[in-house]
DNA sequence: CAAGGCACTGAAACTGAGTATCGTCCGCAT
DNA sequence: ATGCGGACGATACTCAGTTTCAGTGCCTTG
């Protein structure tokens, strides 16, 4: 359902009035006078001040929920990725209205913050998403952690890109770019490990200066390989 | 320097106070007149009534951003790997506070949400420590990005597990595996600082199955010394 | 000892967000 | 016409956070 025409006008006057003498300089009641109406009609369309420049989040994020539900992909990464792309699209069909907050956003830290929370949100729901796919295998909570903050991260630094052009460009090649580096880093996690003994899960990380001569790499990796930790 | 003997009374009757009555229904007021001083003093030694929770947070950012750069690590990945143990030890060395800000936290969303977005500071800390470390190498900031969240997630998931144990057992082994994990997963995306010669400082991270023999592994880094990227 | 400076505190008034309550008005159906 | 429900305005209230001013103890310096 639209927006009902006094939201309408109060997100614009809010928007505008943000604009001119700033967010702090800026009551609620100068909002509602602008748009006519009173201050307690103000609360009863936005919970609060800050609301009003970030609605439909909710919506956005149940939309989201239930694109993951539904998914059908075969994997639990894909799937995400997949969903985390409702969310680039949302911001790319209103430009205007995105770049116009991303401005606001980024002088006032009380809506810096609020977006913060609202994609931990998000975060959130990938990373339960992913856990329940992952079921109790190994690091499962681990490996959602990563993913869903993997995803996630992706897609802001796309999204900022964007932001960041003044949204000149197509912004989804660059998320498909930037999910494939996530997946192909991912794949070799996905793949479900065998069960056995404890010992057959402990990796040996081995790190070495490219200077260093293969003959020291070697025996130092020896040396490692014959007394396990 | 330590804190001041009134700063300590007041925590700890906030914390006291949220304890018993809830954060909600604890006004400032109350807070003070429990600590035995005046609402003005509460706000001369912490800027919020949620700041009394989180005092520190400040100062630990700090710490963290000097380890940073006088880090001596090769790779990004790693400097900020160790710097982010860190974070862990504060927690850890304070186990008694941290769990009873643990429980706090899960009942008080906007608490929560303040965490949340302390968590972001030392997310962007990373972001743009790795990011200048990557330079201008291609998807610098795409990896810094994936690469600070993945860190700070895989210390999320830790600190996590840790609390909902209360906090019972050495949570660094946990960290220390996670980590691993995280820069196991990234070391095809690493790459050296450019310092006069560009190979000259490349590294090799290897990963292998501890349940792998010898054999099979010297095969692999042979194979792997002989064919560097 | 005295005078002035400084850090800490209390008191009080103020702004503004968010909540709760009440009365009113308008549209709409029976 | 009567009843009803939803949206609105007005008002008062709580409380976080800011600002200002004044008092007090302490320490230095003459």
């Amino acid at each position: 359902m639209p927006r009902s025409p006094v939201s309408q006008r109060l997100a614009e006057a809010a928007i505008a009035l943000f604009d001119e003498r700033g967010y702090d300089e800026t009551t609620v009641d100068d909002i509602a006078a602008r748009a006519g109406v009173s201050r307690s009609t103000f609360f009863r369309h936005y919970r609060s001040k800050e609301e009003v420049i970030f609605p439909d989040h909710d919506a956005l994020l149940a939309q989201v929920r239930a694109r993951l539900t539904a998914s059908t992909a075969d994997t639990a990464i894909v799937a995400v990725c997949d969903a985390v792309r409702i969310v680039l699209t949302r911001y790319a069909e209103d430009a205007e209205v995105s770049l116009q907050r991303y401005r606001l956003v980024g002088k006032v830290p009380a809506l810096r913050h609020r977006e913060i929370v609202s994609v931990a949100r998000y975060q959130r729901l990938f990373r339960e998403f992913v856990g329940d796919w992952l079921g109790d295998s190994p690091d499962a909570a681990l490996r959602a952690e990563l993913m869903a903050a993997s995803v996630v991260a992706a897609h802001n630094q796309v999204l900022r890109g964007w932001l960041r052009a003044n949204g000149g460009h197509d912004p989804f090649p660059a998320l498909d770019h930037a999910l494939q580096y996530v997946i192909t880093t991912f794949r070799h996690l996905e793949r479900s490990r065998d069960d056995g003994d404890q010992d057959a899960d402990r990796v040996i990380v081995a790190a070495f200066r490219g200077s260093a001569s293969p003959d020291t790499v070697m025996d130092a990796i020896r040396t490692q390989l014959q007394t396990p930790s």
